[in-house]
RNA sequence: GUCCCGGUGGUGUAGCCCGGCCUAUCAUGCGGGACUGUCAAUCCCGCGACCCGGGUUCAAAUCCCGGCCGGGACGCCA
């Protein structure tokens, strides 16, 4: 049985696999530092201890080369965690070519290119693929979060029809005879499912924008979690919901992930609870004072994020909400304040009347930097239309999951959480692609 | 999409402003050699590069133009 480098325990004959990490030769003395997922493990090959043909592979043997050991565990305080393997046989299992592409010893550092460029032998370095352990044990607490708290996982389509939202830009896909897309949201999906009675469901999947921005924080293909909860009372219950999630998230990555956060250089992440709220309007007034003019009824720029943050953290806040947003900046479905006709007409003539009227929306950032938004919905057909229609939006295209809220729609809200946005903010990454194993941007459709 | 910066061995860089002392720096790597306790081993010998095209000039890694590629800021963005 294959045991992994962290796994050794002195006196023990062991099968032990993995990469030439580094190998230094002393003439009759050979040391190889093995490395496998776990960590990193001395072999000391002696002359003298060792047949000749074994000998001769140890010092012949390049770095990256594949091997498996077999020898005795022993302590050695000369050795790097006190412990080394005496080999009794070395099989190589595959050669590595020279030179390697990159340098996976961290010696000679990478341009971020040139690693994503050769992402699997960046993923060699402890450091690279410790954030994406982390990302792992993250996924499976949060299918655990909801699965605890009664929610339903369900999975909507990745290839939808035309026309199904405003906003970003589409992938076009060739569907049979017809051109369909690439899902950019589970948004309208979820949301009919609200009106199936599965009541509380969430997501985890991929999603595709065709934006061509090029920026640390952007990419064309993201992964999101997703949820939407029916008969809430307002956005404030997504918002509690959301806040469990994301502090239980820091929490159980605090306790769960010592390991790769110590190799990540991260003592612990800090996380203070509970999260601040402060409303749209606050949010520039705040921005006035330190000297910064948003114009009411338009969203945060870049610098005006980063600002508040620097408030935010005066207070010990590393995470915040920016609550009710003027109807203008926020999507069509969005719950509106105070809207008391059911006649479509009067809706929308309200709405064009008073295009900052509040929504029931709020975003979640951190470190200065959007990680999720929601909101409770529009959950009236009548009020639904008119929204459509205000917003430029063509009814006929929604004319599916509009169907939805004329046959008994419960009042309902959600959010959408970035994974790679969480990850990016939590380890503190310099780029968003960092967060993913192989990223797709603007400029890279490979590996 | 706009603006700024960049492209030198496998990798990361120095040199560029102020053209010629460049037969191009340093590190790492790679090949060979010495070495029985290294831990970025050490020491000796060797290998390997100016993104592409055009222009200016006696002379271009260096200056100019175009292209391609990359980095960053902003914009766009459910």
């Amino acid at each position: 049985m294959r045991k992994y480098s962290n796994e050794l325990k002195p006196e023990e004959i062991v099968e032990i696999a993995g990469w030439i990490h580094e190998k230094r030769v002393h003439g009759k003395l050979v040391f190889l530092i093995l490395r496998d997922r776990e960590g990193f493990v001395q072999i000391t090959v002696s002359k003298k201890d060792v047949d000749e043909e074994t000998f001769k592979i140890a010092k012949k043997i390049n770095k990256e080369s594949v091997i498996k050991v077999i020898g005795k565990v022993r302590n050695e305080p000369r050795a790097p965690n006190g412990i080394e393997i005496v080999p009794n046989k070395i099989i190589v299992l595959n050669k590595a070519q020279a030179p390697l592409p990159m340098d996976p010893t961290e010696k000679v550092p990478a341009n971020l290119d040139t690693r994503l460029d050769h992402r699997f032998m960046d993923l060699r370095r402890p450091k690279i693929s410790s954030i994406f352990k982390i990302r792992s044990k993250i996924l499976n607490f949060v299918r655990d979060f909801f699965h605890k708290r009664g929610f339903v996982e369900v999975h909507t389509p990745r290839i939808i029809s035309t026309g199904s939202e405003g906003g970003t830009e589409l992938f076009p896909v060739q569907y049979f005879e017809r051109e369909a897309f690439l899902c950019q949201s589970p948004q309208l999906y979820k949301q009919i499912l609200m009106a199936s009675g599965l009541d509380k469901v969430f997501e985890i999947a991929t999603y595709f924008r065709a934006e061509e921005h090029d920026t640390v924080w952007h990419l064309n293909e993201i992964t999101a979690i997703d949820c939407e909860i029916a008969f809430i009372e307002s956005h404030v219950d997504v918002m509690k919901l959301l806040e469990e999630l994301v502090y239980s998230i820091i929490k159980n990555v605090n306790e769960n992930a010592e390991k790769e956060l110590k190799i990540l250089g991260i003592d612990e992440i800090h996380v203070k609870s509970p999260f601040k709220k402060i409303s749209y309007d606050k949010a520039l007034e705040i921005l006035k004072d330190l000297g910064l003019n948003i114009k009411y009824g338009e969203d945060l720029t870049t610098e005006a994020e980063r600002k508040l943050y620097e408030y935010m953290k005066e207070e010990g806040y590393d995470l915040y909400f920016i609550t009710d947003y003027p109807y203008i900046i926020r999507p069509f479905y969005t719950y509106i304040e105070g809207i008391e006709s059911e006649k479509i007409d009067e809706i929308v003539e309200f709405l064009k009347e008073n295009p900052f009227v509040k929504t029931r929306s709020f975003d979640l950032d951190y470190k200065g930097r959007e990680i999720s938004s929601g909101s409770q919905r529009i959950h009236k057909y009548e009020i639904l239309i008119a929204s459509l229609k205000v917003k430029g939006l063509r009814v006929e295209s929604f004319k599916h999951y509009l169907e939805a809220f004329k046959y008994g729609m419960p009042p309902h809200g959600g959010f959408g959480l970035g994974i790679e946005r969480l990850l990016m903010q939590l380890l503190n990454l310099k780029n968003i692609r960092e967060a993913v194993l192989f990223p797709r941007d603007r400029n890279r459709l490979t590996p």
